[in-house]
Formats: structure tokens, sequence, C-alpha cells
DNA sequence: TTGTAGGCGTTATCAC
DNA sequence: GTGATAACGCCTACAA
């Protein structure tokens, strides 16, 4: 199955030009006649030319298409910064090539390095939980690769970020815990090696710090997959609920370790908030339909997505090398509802 | 910025032999000697050469990528198709490039257009709910460009095509709430352009014939923008409950649609399923933590994006025209929870 | 077995 | 003002 297409060539023969000609008269260039410029230019759009993008590439060096890098695309959070970036993407003319790395360093490494081999100007980029060394980016970056780290990033990399204040969101949550009277606040969290879980974990410690409450690591658990795994946040919770003094409260860390957490707690019959309080992390529309409506740390996830985007533009059409580089922090918002009002109770 | 790669002409260079030889080495053509076919391969090895896909797809007419447009990428079922076609995609080599139409149908033609033009393979496409002419596919599927439908299809266009079985769904939803006893059921769907909603809508009929309940119009709602809109669902509920006779169940055929009637009922303190019980269109994982849990009918959606890819692929794949077009119907589960049980009232 | 030449569609340089 | 020509990186007849 082919599928031809006019070429510049095909308006030459037609119109007994030379295919520079053509070419000039198609970009606008002065050294053509008005009038035979006209004249390519009308058969042009009556037959509906369209340059051939990958020609065109070829030529300057660049394929006019960024590539994505999310653990998972069936993600509030993800799918809301996806569409963050397609939209700013668009209207720069950029194709935006998205790939999951389904949490597997294996297949992080796998899809940056077919995403680069210059087929893609730019990557944006939230890492995946198992990374623990970066050499495959490193490696993209050095050969001159524009890179955008969103979300979970890392500084061993110079190039920009952007992130939610993780802290102060893990802060305001826990604060908001201990405002509704709860002590053995517990955290529930993604793989440690992650800096959205060293950032939120901070926030966290410094929240019960500050209130004067001592914190008990038995209530900080990890969940390397963070959450997709099922049984390992079941796992979490149930040690959590053995403890001789349990917890009563859980602030967990990431999207679907909220809604699996508020899942697995519905199915053991814990009444929230009253005997255990919840405040989750999660981008979902529906937190407010939960049962109970669910407390969260809401990201701008789209603003994140946009903001990525026209760093990484910026990076890539930039003519002279890039040396300054930022880290932009955008506040997340906390959304009190059912779960965590003990004061219902 | 610039990202400098190692071509085939370096090697060439490097081990002093012309460009051809090389480029056959690398493709293991049996006209070349093994020992200078090691020797390109170790140097290509250890300098890491990628062939460039940019020239590969000038050279073969094609980019060994395909389109996908969706309204809108922040909603479960197409996420968790796009999640299916990225899988199959990149088992096969081939790049997915994501756009959105949000719904409108002039966002459609830009983009269908701006992937064509040879940049793409082909197309998996999912219709707005705006769209009401196909010229803009017409004229693309004419020229030769491989087109799968999924979900919201068309038969203006002869090729593949996957659904869920829309009829079946609507229907078994329906009838399970007559079982609960229900007789004013309503019916809140999306553009009545739309093939998936005249699919569950006369599923939704013919339940209601099936058991001898006669249909009344008033209690079939069309929400042109499938529930982006938050007041245009408000709309239609305000309506429904004006009635002089109030429906005793709504289903919804949206996945959005879905969640805002299950956030309006809630916010008019509406007893869901006791005064009204709520049958959705759903494959948001969070469903069984929705207050009350949601019934509803859940696609095979992972399911309809592996098998659009594989449809799609072997259209691009193959060596002679294909005449012979398969319309996939998968089916779906009704997933029964509290918020159609009447029994429990 | 290896190398040469031409072309994919576009653009940039340089001559006419 | 217009048109050859070469180049981007790869591939493939066809020659050597």
């Amino acid at each position: 199955m082919k599928f031809e297409a006019l070429t510049i060539k095909d308006i030459a023969k037609a119109l007994g030009l030379s295919i520079s000609t053509v070419s000039k008269a198609l970009r606008g260039s002065h050294e053509i006649s008005e009038e035979t410029k006209q004249a390519v230019l009308r058969y042009a759009r009556e037959h509906n030319y369209k340059p051939n993008p990958i020609a065109q590439s070829l030529k300057r060096g660049q394929s006019r298409s960024i590539g994505v890098i999310v653990c998972n695309i069936d993600n509030n959070f993800f799918s809301q910064v996806i569409n963050g970036i397609e939209s700013i993407a668009q209207n720069r003319g950029y194709n935006v090539i998205i790939t999951q790395s389904q949490e597997s360093y294996e297949k992080e490494v796998s899809n940056s390095d077919h995403l680069s081999s210059r087929s893609v100007d730019g990557l944006i980029i939230s890492l995946s939980a198992e990374t623990q060394h970066m050499d495959h980016l490193v490696k993209l970056h050095e050969k001159g690769l524009p890179i955008v780290f969103f979300d979970r990033i890392t500084d061993e990399i110079r190039t920009h970020r952007i992130v939610a204040n993780n802290y102060k969101g893990a802060y305001e949550a826990t604060k908001h815990l201990l405002q509704q009277g709860c002590r053995r606040i517990a955290h529930v969290t993604s793989s440690g090696s992650l800096s959205i879980t060293r950032e939120r974990l901070e926030g966290y410690k410094q929240a019960l710090a500050d209130a004067g409450v001592t914190a008990d690591d038995r209530l900080i658990k990890f969940c390397p997959h963070g959450g997709m795994i099922r049984e390992e946040t079941q796992q979490a919770l149930t040690e959590l609920l053995q403890l001789p003094e349990r917890p009563d409260a859980i602030f967990t860390a990431s999207d679907r370790l909220s809604t699996t957490t508020l899942s697995l707690l519905q199915a053991m019959r814990i009444p929230i908030p009253c005997e255990i309080a919840l405040v989750g992390y999660t981008n979902s529309i529906s937190a407010e339909i939960f049962n109970p409506s669910l407390t969260s740390v809401v990201q701008p996830a789209l603003e994140m997505g946009k903001l990525a985007t026209e760093m990484l533009l910026s990076l890539i059409e930039s003519r002279r090398p890039v040396t300054h580089f930022e880290k932009r922090i955008l506040d997340t918002e906390l959304q009190i509802r059912e779960s965590s009002q003990k004061s219902r109770c």
C-alpha cells in the first residue's frame, strides 16, 4: 500500500519550471517574480500540495517531533500532563510520540534509545520507579539531545525540570491530618529511589516534627511499584494494621496508591475517616465521588505538561547552547473532602 | 542544538570501505565476506551505530509510525485503548503519534490532515462527537492511507472496524435495571450522531420493549459533548427530575457522563439506588470505590487497542490491496455494584 | 566480493 | 529571476 503524493518535482514538470524555482516560490522567496510565484502557489493549492515532512527532516536534521516517556498513560496525572504537552506541541507544529515505561528500567532504556537516534528532537520524561542509573539519559544528553524532566526528576543531568511542590504538598496534607487530631499518621509511598518519594517523605516528616509528633518508621511503607501491583499495597496495609498501635490516618503518596488504599480499606470495612483518616495524592476528577470523597493533593498536571513542552521547545529551537537551566516548582492544591474530616465522626 | 550521530559514511571512512559495502554488511547480505561483515558489525556495535530512521523513511516511502486520533486522552477508556495500541506498535517497531480532537470536528480534520501527508503509515481513529461528514477521511483513505476505526465508527469508509458490542452492553444494562424493578429508566447519552450512541440507544429500547415497558422519549437525553461540559449534563438531569413522573433509574452511556451524573446526583442528595438507580458506562478502575460503587458496562479497551493496531499493521504491511474488511465486535462486561441494587433499599 | 551511481523530496549555494 | 548541482543518510541495481 503506497500513498503517492504530489511533490515539488511534479509541480515543476507541470509548470515547465525547475525544481529549485518551485521550491523558492513556495517559500515566498523574493528572488522569484510575482507572476511565477502566483502560478506555483495556485497550482500547489489546487492540487493540495503538502511538503513531505520526512524529506524536510532529513534535510534539516530534525524531525519536528518530541518524545515523551511516562510510566503509564492510564493514570489521571500523566494523561493530564500529556494533554498539556500535546496542546502546546500541536500549536507549535510538533508531533508528540508517547511511550510508556511501565515502571520498568529496561523499558525506559529501550524507549529512550529508540526515541533518540534522531527520530525525535527532544525528550520529556518522568523517570520509572525502577530507574537508579541515568547513564542512558546522560549519554543522550551529552550527544546533544534536549531533555526536560518533570515530576520524577534527577539532578544528575543539568537541564530544565518541572515539579510540583512535593515537599509542601506533603507537608500540608500531613499538617491537615494533624489538625484533625490524628497522631499516628502512616505514609504509604512509592519507590524510595524516586525524587517525588523523597520530597514527599520529607514534607511528611517535617510536618510531624513541627507538630512535636515523633515519627515512627514502622508507619512508613514503600511500594516499589507505586500501586501498580495491588498485592504490594495490600501487604503494606496489612503490616500497618497489625502494628501494636494502629495508625489513625494514612497519607498515600501517589495516584494509584490512593485509590488502591481506599479500595482495600473499604474491603476491610474500616470506617474512613472515623477509624482511619485518609489523604491521597490524586488528579482523578472522580475523587469527589469516591466513598468517602477523598481529600487529596492535586497537582497542576496540565500546567506542568505545558510548561515542560515550552521549555523543551525553547531548548530545541535555541540557536546557541543553553547554559542556564531552570527548575520550576509549581504549587499543589489540597482539596479537603470527607475522607479526612475526623470532626464529623 | 544539533545531535550528530554516526552514519554509514563514517563507518565506511573509518574502515576504508565503500558506503554500499557497509550498508550491505549491516543488513547481513551474503554477498559480503564474513571478514568485512564482522569488522563492520563490530565497529557499528562499538560505536553504537543506529540507522537514521528518517533517511530510511524517505528511502522506503514510509515512516514506521502510526497516528491515533481520539477525542480525549484523559479518559479511562481511551487511555486504556492507547495503552493497547502502544504495546503492539512498540513490539512491531512502530511509533505511535497521539492527537486529540477534543470532540471538535475542526480539530479532527486538522489532525488527520497533519498526520497524513505521509508522515504516518496509517491511522487509528475514534470519531469526534461533532463529526458528521467523513470527507476528510474519505479523501485520505482514497489516496491509500490505511485507516482503522474503533469505538465511534462509520460505515461510509470500507475498512476494518473494532467496536464493543454496544447494543448488547446497553441491552444488558437496561435489562438489569428492569430486573431490579425499575420501570421509568432514563437514558443519558452522547451526541446522537455517534455510532455508539445509536447502538446503545437501540439496546436500551429493545430491552424495554422486550420487557413490555413502553419507551418514553422524554426520558432520553442527548449531551452533544458527551459529558465534557458539566452544565450540559446538569441540564439534562434537571429536566429529567422535573418530569411529572420522575425516572426511577438512569443509564448513562459514556465514561464522563457517568461520573458527572453520579456527582450531580450526589450533590442533589438524591439517594442512589433507592430513589434513582444508576448504571454507567465506564472503564474507570475506581468505579468500585465510588459512592455508591457504580454498576457499569466495561469495555475491553486494552484488547480493542491491540486488535485495532494489529489490523492496521496488517493493512500497512500487506503487499497486495486488501479487499476484505472485518468488523470485530467485542463483548462488554456488566459489573454489578451497589448503585443499581434496589433490593438493598 | 566490493564499489559506483542514482534516487527518495527538499533546500541551499552558486552560476547563468 | 531562474536553474543546475550538491547535499541530508540510506538503499539498491548494476558494474567492476
